[in-house]
DNA sequence: GTCTATAATAAGATAGAC
DNA sequence: GTCTATCTTATTATAGAC
């Protein structure tokens, strides 16, 4: 990618996320950017050309992050473990991307809409079949995977909201926060198996 | 309230909702209210208005029901039990009003964001309290309650965002399967002690 | 309390020069 | 690849009649 096609795709990320995608006009973007607002459109065909690049780039980024971070793991609850702790770290040090992906995806066509959300889909499901088999083999609680999964994802998504790096705690903190209370509440004990609890 | 600004409040709640605050124009609202765009400012003195209006009722109703909620009960875990509950279920019983509320706040003028955000802050600090007070009395596990005060809130909060209420679960078996996790999560064994986990 | 009419402005996007 | 100029349309909000 070229250079400035780069600068504008940054300029937005940082509206967006600052002010959201309907309330950042093309015109800020072009300010941000130090090029007249036509000049945009030699690299994107319109607003909305820009706010699909940043999510689909975004979620293509995450799920091989995570199938990365899964691959030749083979113990259920190592698995969550690492697809929790990836989760954490992406969306914390990818925050404004992350933020902007969970809460604009009204801004797209139902065409762009319906590939980010079968990303997402995609994404998910990979925590639900984790949770259930983890749930069926005994090392979890039997719970409703599908309420869980997103009980999980959102609770660590919603640290790019308030995630400050400049803050009293680090990633590997957050990760660990949310790592325990997680497996705790799926009904993982500490120690690594589920009848304790 | 008279008749015509309730109207014109629950339509803008239905196209906030659906559409978003920027997204949604004043004429939608006037086409769903059945009047003209420019009735409206009989009623309310512009756009941002109208969302203060729903946030601050909204804010209003979700604190003092969490209030109703835990007079006079004095155990910590029923507390925090009961407080979660009541989160849920204000939530995914208003999940319209409690979704924009916890999307649209970028839309306030700086005065009124401040508002809101004061009445959320005060609503989150009778969870951290509860949350710290568990910990101290060692029915939860020794942790960091402001994280998890927020990771509580918001997971319940994303219910608002996918609940449907014709959907395969209840708002009460929803309400159980979070209870359980979060109580859990803390540290508070099902039997109602802390040590067994 | 609701209407019609309109002001004032800003938006996204395109045309064509350089 | 970036510019200036402009089109088209939509926006929030106001004025004043009824």
């Amino acid at each position: 990618m070229g250079h400035m096609k780069d600068t504008i795709r940054s300029v937005a990320i940082e509206l967006f996320f600052k002010k959201g995608y309907f309330a950042t006009s093309m015109s800020e973007i072009a300010r941000g950017s130090q090029i007249q607002k036509s000049s945009i459109y030699y690299h994107y065909s319109s607003k909305e050309d820009l706010l699909f690049n940043i999510l689909q780039t975004t979620m293509v980024d995450l799920t091989s992050h995570l199938k990365n971070n899964l691959r030749g793991v083979d113990n259920v609850m190592e698995c969550l473990r690492r697809a929790v702790r990836g989760h954490v770290r992406f969306h914390l040090k990818h925050q404004k991307e992350t933020f902007i992906a969970s809460s604009e995806l009204r801004g797209l066509t139902a065409a762009h809409y319906k590939v980010i959300v079968a990303m997402r889909d995609e994404y998910e499901q990979i925590f639900q079949q984790l949770i259930q088999e983890g749930a069926t083999s005994g090392v979890f609680n039997q719970a409703d995977c599908k309420i869980l999964s997103y009980a999980i994802l959102t609770l660590c998504t919603a640290g790019a909201s308030w995630f400050k790096s400049s803050g009293r705690l680090s990633v590997e903190e957050i990760a660990t926060i949310y790592e325990a209370f997680i497996l705790r509440g799926l009904g993982a004990a500490e120690g690594g198996s589920a009848h304790l609890a």
